[in-house]
DNA sequence: ATAATAGTGTCTGTGAGACAGTATTCT
DNA sequence: AGAATACTGTCTCACAGACACTATTAT
């Protein structure tokens, strides 16, 4: 859809000027862009959508487009998402823009990039009615991907990392209710390291972000798990 | 000069449609800002030039643009930052894009937002041959701003905070040369807030990140301090 | 009894912050 | 001698990380 927008501005710039002192494809396009993650398998995946046209045909890039008129820029990556997922309320934090010249072969195109997470729960309710090729990538075995959307992911992932450590996002890969195994988990998966179990569980429990429900989640021939839920969203937020 | 071309393009906008499918002011106009930051008279101060057309007529804004053909972001707000100040090579930081689809009464403008750091040293050796309203405001007085721009100075001032601590900005303020008591004061300001002596030698010192260069600085009549200078400029980045 | 995961406590080292007195230079 | 700033070391507390065993459930 991105793509048959370009495809007017291309038109309209090899055509001949239409009188105006400054035309169409001297201003930059706008885009958002967006990596969305989630925990799926035990692995940290990201969505990506396989392209149909030129350029970068074939290959893979994260969902993205253009703004509408009078969206604010969340509300389009909140919409896209939308679009390919069925599921709204998305975590979005935005990560900055990308613009250089020739970053999009076919026009000058800056794109702000942002991050979002959903849990994997949300996700399995709805299917994917749509026709695109969609796919969850792990992060550890992502395909070549077009335009600069390698560049995107990495510095998403990055923040993500960073974003993890001193604030309350962890939550966000996860269903309301979980135990603290499955907690460390989605760290370990992020941080790309293992950590220590009584040291995580001091540490989580001692910031007072937990609520125990009282319930239990058993899942095989063993003692069962607490169940948690999260407390206060909004709490130990750095950024 | 912003000015200018956003008349055009809104003359555009009113006029009769040129034929094409989408016209110019369905796509956004992008520009970059610069939160210029520098340390005078043991205040930390920010750049800002006072507007000559609306909207807001007489209020102060900080510097801006538009993206020339074939620059890229950093490019643009670096040559934005040169014009103002006749000094280069400033030290940028993207900070972040704002689209809030009113933030410019006139049309739709997305900026990316650059905070930047200069020290006040390199200033001082060129004079403002510039006909605008330029000034140097204390973060502590700043005057109205226009459009979103108060967001923006608040958004590049906490960002400045986080950074100055885990990473080595602060001598972009300071000269080449500097006394230990010149790099407590502008991480003070930065800060707003007092810091110990001996805590904050220990920790700068402990950080390996400065060299001594065995001279002095007289400056009044007491001892004088010694003079340090930076060991690696790209050492401990968390960014 | 066995298998499988849940859950728990101590010790050590490191870094942050509180805190006061001596050193050096010039008038 | 006095004024003004440079410079220095110790103690305490909180947090991070290493580390091993008991508890509970179902077969």
């Amino acid at each position: 859809m991105s793509d048959s927008f370009i495809e007017t501005i291309q038109k309209s710039k090899t055509g001949s000027g239409n009188g105006t002192a400054l035309s169409c494809y001297e201003t930059p396009l706008v885009t958002v862009d967006i990596v969305l993650c989630t925990v799926i398998q035990n692995q940290l995946k990201v969505l990506l959508i396989q392209r149909k046209q030129p350029p970068f045909d074939h290959m893979w890039a994260i969902p993205g487009g253009f703004i509408h008129v009078g969206e604010t820029l969340e509300q389009a990556a909140s919409r896209r998402l939308y679009e390919e997922t069925n599921v709204d309320s998305i975590y979005l934090e935005q990560l900055g823009s990308f613009g250089q010249p020739d970053r999009d072969p076919r026009a000058r195109v800056i794109t702000v990039a942002y991050y979002a997470l959903v849990s994997a729960e949300k996700l399995q309710v709805e299917a994917h009615a749509n026709a695109e090729e969609v796919g969850w990538f792990s992060v550890n075995e992502l395909p070549e991907l077009g335009f600069d959307h390698e560049e995107i992911v990495k510095k998403a992932l990055a923040k993500l990392k960073r974003h993890l450590q001193d604030t309350s996002v962890a939550f966000q890969l996860l269903p309301d209710k979980f135990t603290l195994t499955e907690l460390q988990r989605v760290y370990e998966l992020v941080l790309a390291k293992q950590l220590d179990k009584r040291n995580f569980r001091k540490k989580i429990l001692a910031s007072d972000l937990l609520k125990d429900t009282g319930e239990t989640k058993m899942e095989g021939y063993h003692r069962p798990a607490q169940l948690y839920s999260f407390a206060s969203h909004r709490l130990a937020e750095t950024h």
